[in-house]
DNA sequence: CTAACTGTTACTATAATAATTACAATATTG
DNA sequence: CAATATTGTAATTATTATAGTAACAGTTAG
């Protein structure tokens, strides 16, 4: 699992703070005990998702993190954004043959119809909120 | 670079084959040229390619490619398929942290939304043919 | 002052995937 | 038939994105 999986988790841990599982402040510890990872790499996720304005935190002796903002109105594309995660769909990068116009030119050409992809995703992404998630899985 | 970029080169390759740019047969020689890769890496696309009917090949001493239909008659979603490309986003696989709701559901409420958001990709990616990409790489 | 956090950086390990190499199978051509 | 050039495929190596780990300065509560 080399993937960017940044997104993933960063929606895990918000969810755990729009749980209010833990009734203390909740702590990058803790945060890493339910995605089972280490703390480092949570808070290295929680700065970004802080430095985004989804989730805010407190240093200190009594350092902890809560949402910055309710999660009706925190969206999945809000959390993609905030992460930094890759494009769905990424194009080489190798060098172009000049004598062929193929070559010269396909990236371009595919890039100009990525994009339309690359919305039409964050557009699906915008449609879906951080309270959505917690609500489905509160179901379970 | 190690981010999967078959697709992208997947689509050089056939656009390559719709422009017709050599008079003769196409090798993966001459493809490889285009890509700037090697010839085997264009092969192991190009069987895939061929597999699922996309594109046709022929061995033996004069081999060759080419297309196995009209380029309008093949879309990005095909190409995307054919490969075998990954999600655009993927989700952790960590163990459970039983004691946890949210990590115990996380994952599958994550899907769900997930599904949705790589369907809209889909849908996208099916509505370019590779004669677009071709037409607008002309222009150029 | 001490303890327990966050934020951040630097470094290492892992894993996905590209690149390379090799070779059997196949078809053309003389 | 022999020589040759290609595809198809497997095995191996190299690269690189990213996760994992460790360390430490800065901060705050007690």
């Amino acid at each position: 699992m080399a993937v960017n999986i940044q997104f993933s988790i960063a929606v895990h841990i918000l969810a755990v703070l729009a749980c209010g599982c833990d009734q203390g402040g909740v702590t990058s510890g803790h945060l890493a005990e339910s995605v089972n990872t280490s703390p480092s790499f949570v808070r290295r996720i929680l700065a970004k998702l802080s430095r985004a304005g989804l989730a805010e935190t407190a240093t200190g002796k009594a350092g902890a993190c809560w949402l910055a903002k309710e999660a009706r109105d925190i969206s999945l594309l809000d959390i993609y954004r905030a992460v930094g995660a890759p494009r769905a769909i990424s194009i080489h990068c190798y060098d172009k043959q000049k004598s062929c116009l193929v070559s010269c030119h396909i990236k371009a050409a595919l890039e100009k119809a990525l994009d339309k992809t690359q919305k039409a995703m964050e557009k699906s992404l915008a449609e879906t909120s951080l309270a959505q998630i917690v609500s489905v899985l509160k179901k379970r």
